[in-house]
DNA sequence: CGTAGTCTTGAGTATCCTCAACGAGGGTGG
DNA sequence: CCACCCTCGTTGAGGATACTCAAGACTACG
């Protein structure tokens, strides 16, 4: 995605209903008419279904600049929350973004792009899950929210969501998800101030994971 | 995806080009120019990616109908291989289709489906490769192999992959996928005639999974 | 200051992976 | 036609890993 298609994306902001939600508020829900294309605005939010033996699965982590709500039914098949207070969230009317893009070739196009965007994200944390060992997915974890973080270069990364969420994400327990993380912390590939701020200081170990 | 959008999408087919392969021939490989988007016309094939530790993770199982080789990037991110013998796919230039589909919105909406519909497949596979046991994994592979099969509602499937396929797909070891069948053979919820082909007497059962 | 939610650590058990062996089927070549 | 090889599929035994249940620290907030 370039910023020329953010830009042209950005004509749909004229109609579209900016909302704000708080902490565990829902933004949309599954079997729910899907009306709406979303962007995150700021804030980050979370994309969950409920699996047949009651766990929750995050399918997809959203951060500011992400485009989501995308489905071929009339209804979601998913549920959308904010994960953290103000979480803003631009709201496009399906049917009129599909009507502009079908007015206009460029919109089309850079709507085409975000959709694989989406798709780019779903792919990486499949990856992740197919990883064998607890450490290993949530070392990839931490490299992907460098990666997609504005900052992330650097190593710094403030994680986005809880434990709790993180192990949703990954499919693992919280206490794995805890364990792991101190597991890392022994090895020396990261270190923590706080419970959100993280620094990775060997990247290329934290991708193999094994010891 | 409608039979319409299917219509639609056929005017791309003019341009297209057909190519056969045998099993195993490599139909697209990772870190080449992304030339092209593709329809499987007919066979089997495997979109895979080989991680750090060397070994291998399908990211889709592409079944005639489906499209794929959908990316942001100039260069394929993963290798596309067909998993039979006389697989055949429809190979369309990327910059010519997105050409046809700047001059035509139908064709752009239906390409936008294609599109989401790959959506779905990842999702569905994310929620397989997120669910605790292995026993769940392979019937939800299962299950979905029927409701991807054009006769699948009765229950009968014919397993378009190997063993070591379905490992590959659901992060499994072979072994494991192997006792996993032979476990819901002796629990009663499927029979099989020959390794392939599967017929399901109890679906829900299937769905939980766990005994 | 108390409470609720988050995070961490411990102990025991169930599950899955690895290594290993063996049987079945399909091709090839003598 | 048969021996041979190769891939695929299955089963067994042992060890590593993650889950469950449980309890205790830490944090944020009213």
């Amino acid at each position: 995605v370039t910023s020329k298609d953010r830009h042209v994306l950005r004509s749909l902001d004229t109609q579209a209903l900016i909302k704000r939600f708080r902490r565990g508020q829902e933004i949309c829900g599954a079997s729910r008419p899907a009306e709406y294309w979303y962007r995150l605005t700021s804030g980050v939010a979370r994309r969950c279904v409920v699996r047949p033996d009651g766990r929750r699965q995050i399918l997809d982590l959203l951060l500011p600049g992400d485009y989501f709500g995308f489905t071929i039914h009339d209804q979601y098949d998913f549920t959308a929350e904010a994960a953290v207070e103000k979480t803003l969230v631009a709201c496009y009317s399906r049917k009129r973004a599909e009507a502009l893009a079908n007015a206009n070739p460029e919109i089309a196009s850079a709507l085409r792009k975000v959709a694989f965007d989406a798709l780019f994200r779903l792919e990486t944390q499949l990856l992740i899950l197919g990883r064998v060992t607890a450490v290993e997915k949530v070392g990839s974890f931490l490299l992907e929210m460098a990666a997609r973080s504005p900052n992330g270069d650097e190593g710094k990364v403030t994680l986005p969501v809880s434990r709790y969420d993180m192990a949703d994400y990954l499919a693992l327990s919280v206490e794995t998800v805890s364990r792991s993380i101190t597991d890392l912390k022994h090895r020396g590939l990261i270190t923590l101030s706080g419970t959100r701020q993280v620094k990775i200081l060997k990247p290329t170990a934290l991708q193999e994971g094994r010891h």
